[in-house]
DNA sequence: GCGAATGTTCGCTT
DNA sequence: CAAGCGAACATTCG
């Protein structure tokens, strides 16, 4: 469901809602292959530990624990609902974490996300250590961008999509970002020149951090919604346009499958 | 009924 | 052998 600018309007909710709060118990429903390192040591692990805080890593979301880690990925469909004692579950949900105060209910109708526990000390398993660089990072330029994926065959789009070299951007927001830098997300890496890398890099925090802004809501708002309704519809540029006249040259947008991913672009302004 | 959907990983091919 | 590609995961929605 959530690329970076989601996941942050999260945790945003999450860290004023849980921050203070101490496992209680914890329960899985058909979760053997969502709860790690394994549905017992997860269970155990969470109970009697207090959220001192909550944290963000590309589209990992943590609560920081007092002895340990609990980090989320929600991949396509996950959902993160904290809410009142006796909350009617949504019908996909899969783990509910009860505080002294409030729940936290997982749900995910594709069962792709992920939850795990780690332990202070223990390493972490997660995979989100295998990050490249946040986009707010100063270390992500567009000298770091050509150096990393300079040299591939692989379409420009598929690189900024890949999570080991940028944190956090997915199929709608690399599409937003090629657009506003005027590149077509088609392009072999290996044929985008310096200026556009530095362009894309540049635009790359600039967007993100625009979209974070748009997401901001309320606790009440998200739960409202449901934990789905957060999403950045009237300010996308092409995601979800195809057809539609580009705003800035008023020609139709075009649909087509990059790198296995149905990706929007505007033939006429990105080259 | 068919295709596509905001993500990642695995296995096969080049 | 590294890189790149398609399939797989499971369900809903249009």
């Amino acid at each position: 469901m959530p690329e970076l600018p989601e996941v942050e309007s999260i945790r945003r909710v999450l860290h004023a809602r849980l921050t203070g709060r101490t496992v209680r118990k914890v329960r899985l429903i058909n979760a053997e292959a969502a709860a790690y390192p394994d549905a017992e040591e997860f269970c155990r692990g969470l109970v009697g530990r207090r959220v001192l805080g909550t944290h963000r890593r590309g589209k990992f979301l943590s609560l920081e624990l007092e002895g340990g880690t609990l980090t989320f990925h929600l991949r396509m469909t996950g959902c993160l609902l904290p809410v009142e004692s006796g909350f009617c579950p949504l019908k996909h949900t899969h783990i509910i974490i009860a505080f002294d105060e409030g729940e936290l209910h997982f749900s995910d109708p594709r069962r792709f996300g992920r939850a795990w526990f780690i332990r202070e000390g223990e390493p972490d398993v997660s995979g989100a250590e295998r990050l490249g660089p946040e986009p707010f990072d100063e270390a992500f330029t567009g000298e770091y961008l050509k150096g990393r994926v300079g040299g591939s065959s692989r379409a420009i789009k598929t690189c900024l999509m890949d999570q080991s070299v940028v944190a956090g951007i997915g199929n709608i927001y690399s599409d937003e970002i090629l657009f506003s830098a005027g590149v077509d997300p088609a392009r072999r890496a290996r044929d985008i020149g310096a200026d556009e890398y530095e362009r894309i890099a540049a635009l790359t925090p600039q967007r993100l951090r625009f979209f974070t802004e748009k997401n901001e809501i309320s606790y009440e708002d998200y739960i409202a919604g449901l934990g789905k309704d957060y999403r950045n519809t009237p300010y996308l540029q092409v995601y979800g346009r195809a057809g539609l006249p580009c705003e800035a040259c008023g020609g139709a947008l075009v649909r087509r499958v990059i790198g296995g991913r149905g990706s929007v672009y505007c033939p006429h302004c990105q080259k």
